[in-house]
DNA sequence: GCCGTTTTCGGCCCGACTGTTTTCAGTCG
């Protein structure tokens, strides 16, 4: 049982509840509860298979009675009975542009419509046009979506969209009718996928720059141009919305679409408390509320400040308790790029990287680090040419060379000899303990055997943390986003176990992984783990992932104090217990 | 289904765009 299964478990019941035609309500309570367990932080699985799931809010008696039923038996009767009243393939319809529940029900009544297929078929052949509410122009709707959505995935990992969203951006800015413009939503929030992508202008000329935004060269397909707003379709399929309001309505508008929706609704409940009514234009005193007229903000401080609230940055804007610890004064001090002063886990030629040592050096020392961490494969991951005992030693002297030469010519600059030590499937590491204790560091990662069962692999990870030679764990579950399903692994369990042994988790900033993910973290430093922040560069450029993992240490709520490299050279070398070099 | 300085009932966040309709329902974010 997973946290994963949990969420989508009732996520799904809304989805059929929706399909019943049930009341909006008690469709959102499920929406929300799954949203709350996905967020929860904390090992909501053993939460919910003991019954101790009182307390939490958003989950009350009838969520916390499903929840028990599903974790400790595997499987949800309510959640089956339900599932049994449709076809499976009425679920493929909602991911269809266009079609919500009351249309995918009134296909799936009058023309048994159960399959993306089926629905294709109807469209062609005209019955869809001739059912009520629905008109030719929505026929070619749906066609139209379905050919979309054959040709393109829904999601996007963050780093396959910063360009694009950059091109856009600097486009919007030399508009003439640009005011001001800002990039929002889950892309300011740094989700680690996005959907979509929203785009906010101040503008006096809301039509003017519409156009623009709509007759540039990458649009591939205009989805919906109105006066204040449009969507598009790039050419790989990215969505991007483009929203135009007055700059005296700016802030608010940025508030409002950055989210995330679940963050919204609290920041409305909290205005609603207050006598005020938020939307995306202004907060405004309610309908016979006494509350005075609130002023126009120049940005967001202002708003929350108003509201009574610490300024909450975009990455917390998630409602996990940002907005309660906001208004105490609690938020922390999160981690920002110029904070790290070096970083571990680099790759080079040595294994499967493009780059010579010097080179990842001269790169690092350009970023103004004071560091660098190598750790090329070890032996067993042959299909990245992993260095066996004989190579690796011979990089270690190599590095212990050029470290002196830094030290000769007053570069205060260290490379730190390490490895990344293959976990074997038993748990055991890679190289023996004897070469082990000729790094300075040693970074710890799975590279096979992915699928064993999850009690396997957690003891075999546990194994791994465990051993008085492994200083980090690198990247936790193995996943890849939007292509690789993390491997079964009991997280928490992992967590306690680097706690109880003082390992570090790595917190890997290539943008197909974000490993550990950014939901973990607030869990991992409470336990009191130190994260690392790699990384995972396998060519001099990639050491500006780095910006990649900060935005999730800060979605993590990390500060400086929980991240290990923000120490400077000399502090770290004291925490890795080496000679000083200079 | 959840929640509570309005606490066991009666609320529950809000607006733009589209298409099919003549005033609005459905979808999306």
């Amino acid at each position: 049982m997973t946290r994963e299964i949990l969420a989508d478990t009732l996520e799904d019941i809304a989805l059929l509840l929706e399909l019943k035609g049930e009341n909006p309500f008690k469709i959102r309570a499920y929406r929300s509860g799954a949203d709350t367990v996905r967020q929860f932080p904390g090992d909501i699985v053993a939460l919910a298979r003991e019954g101790a799931l009182s307390g939490i809010k958003g989950i009350g008696e009838a969520l916390q009675q499903k929840l028990h039923e599903l974790a400790s038996t595997g499987a949800l009767a309510f959640h089956e009975n339900l599932k049994a009243e449709f076809p499976a393939g009425l679920f493929d319809l909602f991911k269809v542009q266009g079609l919500g529940p009351k249309k995918i029900k009134a296909l799936y009544e009058a023309l048994g419509v159960d399959s993306v297929p089926r629905l294709k078929e109807v469209c062609e052949s005209g019955e869809v046009a001739s059912l009520a509410g629905f008109g030719k122009k929505t026929a070619e709707k749906i066609l139209e979506a379905i050919a979309f959505r054959e040709s393109n995935a829904d999601r996007f990992r963050l780093g396959d969209v910063v360009a694009p969203v950059e091109e856009i951006l600097a486009s919007l800015k030399k508009h003439d009718d640009c005011l001001r413009v800002e990039v929002a939503g889950s892309y300011r929030r740094a989700k680690e996928t996005v959907h979509d992508v929203d785009f906010l202008v101040a503008t006096g000329n809301p039509g003017g720059i519409i156009d623009h935004f709509v007759n540039q060269p990458w649009v591939d397909r205009v989805i919906a141009k109105g006066e204040t707003k449009a969507s598009i379709n790039l050419s790989n399929g990215l969505q991007c919305d483009l929203r135009a309001v007055s700059n005296s309505e700016f802030a608010c508008a940025l508030a409002y679409f950055t989210g995330s929706k679940e963050h919204n609704v609290a920041m409305r409940g909290l205005a609603i408390e207050k006598g005020y009514t938020l939307n995306e234009y202004r907060l405004a005193p309610r309908e016979g509320s006494e509350a005075p007229e609130a002023p126009v903000f120049e940005n967001e401080a202002q708003l929350h400040r108003f509201l009574g609230l610490d300024y909450i940055a975009p990455e917390l804007r998630e409602n996990t308790g940002e907005v309660e610890a906001a208004a105490e004064g609690d938020l922390p001090k999160l981690i920002e790029l110029e904070n790290l002063r070096g970083t571990f886990h680099n790759h080079t030629v040595a294994s499967d990287g493009s780059n010579t040592l010097e080179e990842m050096a001269a790169a690092a020392i350009d970023l103004g680090l004071q560091y660098l961490g190598i750790a090329d494969h070890s032996k067993s991951s042959f299909q990245a040419n992993g260095l066996d005992e004989k190579r690796l030693r011979a990089q270690i002297a190599e590095i212990r060379e050029l470290n002196l030469r830094f030290r000769s010519e007053g570069t205060k600059f260290r490379i730190f000899a390490g490895s990344e030590v293959d976990i074997l499937k038993d748990g055991s590491l890679d190289f023996d303990d004897e070469l082990l204790g000729e790094l300075d560091y040693v970074v710890a990662s799975v590279h096979n055997a992915m699928t064993l069962p999850e009690a396997e692999m957690t003891e075999r990870i546990i194994k791994a943390v465990t051993h008085p030679g492994v200083t980090m764990l690198g990247h936790l579950t193995g996943r890849l986003l939007l292509e690789r399903d993390p491997y079964a692994v009991d997280i928490p369990a992992v967590i306690e176990a680097c706690a109880e042994s003082g390992t570090i988790i790595e917190l890997n900033c290539n943008p197909w992984r974000l490993d550990m993910d950014w939901r973990w973290w607030k869990y991992a430093v409470e336990r009191g783990v130190k994260c690392s922040i790699n990384p995972d560069a396998h060519r001099t450029t990639q050491l500006e992932y780095l910006w990649f993992g900060v935005k999730q240490a800060r979605k993590g709520w990390l500060t400086r104090d929980h991240v290990i490299n923000t120490l400077n050279l000399t502090a770290m070398e004291s925490f890795l217990t080496l000679e000083p070099l200079s």
